[in-house]
DNA sequence: TAAAAATACTCCATAGGTATTTTAT
DNA sequence: ATAAAATACCTATGGAGTATTTTTA
């Protein structure tokens, strides 16, 4: 079971309905009944009863679907903490040094560790 | 940011080293770090400080470690309690029918419903 | 210097796409 | 009869493997 299933059931619980799920997570019908139907059976139950016109929840798809609600809030959650780390730490810095500085130990040393630790900061 | 960047996060975290990590989770150290190595450029800063013999947590490496090992659990705990929905469904059931009742409405009927509903179940 | 990790590729499993058939009422 | 889902098949992204180089103190 991956993150990916459960918000693919969610998608499909919510919409009640695997084509216009589908649309609204940018994928096709297709492979969202695939993975759907890869999550009944590692689970070893139907989470749908389908319907000429859509699909409905069963009883264990009730409770995944309240289950599984909160764990995917909780990990946006983690996502968004984490994320916000970042924010207040952007920005443009310059730093200057003579040259006789650049030829000995600490400078280009320092610089080294600042590349090895911030391996998204880009240089010019 | 999957559930399995979290997994190998923390798998490097509580070993302090790459490869004890990737060896125990089942891989080899250089996929171990390209994962971490997206994560951390991902998420924007660095998650281990390098050492000749290991990692250490930075800062918020060490915040990652607390929040994720609290969402690995819940995920454990949601898989543990669906999972355990299936026993005490398990079993071997025979139905038997009159020739006649095949030949109507209902009974093939009802075996197409439940094999609908119970796509996992065996059939012989 | 001697380990541990990072690169640079190669491969392959499977998520996702396309075309078509089957199902349910 | 008709819309929705399932099936069959194909494609391709990226996770994982192997070999090698680079880094750290």
């Amino acid at each position: 079971m991956e993150i990916r299933h459960l918000r693919y059931f969610l998608a499909v619980a919510d919409a009640g309905h695997m084509t216009r799920a589908a649309m609204q997570l940018g994928i096709q019908q297709p492979p969202l009944s695939q993975q759907i139907k890869a999550l009944e059976s590692e689970l070893g139950f139907a989470l749908f009863r389908h319907h000429p016109k859509g699909v409905s929840l069963t009883d264990a798809g009730r409770l995944l679907q309240v289950e599984s609600a909160r764990l995917l809030r909780d990990f946006s959650a983690l996502q968004e903490r984490m994320h916000s780390l970042v924010e207040g730490k952007r920005g443009l810095l310059s730093i200057g040094f003579t040259s006789s500085a650049a030829a000995h130990e600490f400078t280009p040393h320092a610089l080294r560790e600042c590349r090895g630790q911030h391996p998204d900061i880009g240089w010019s």
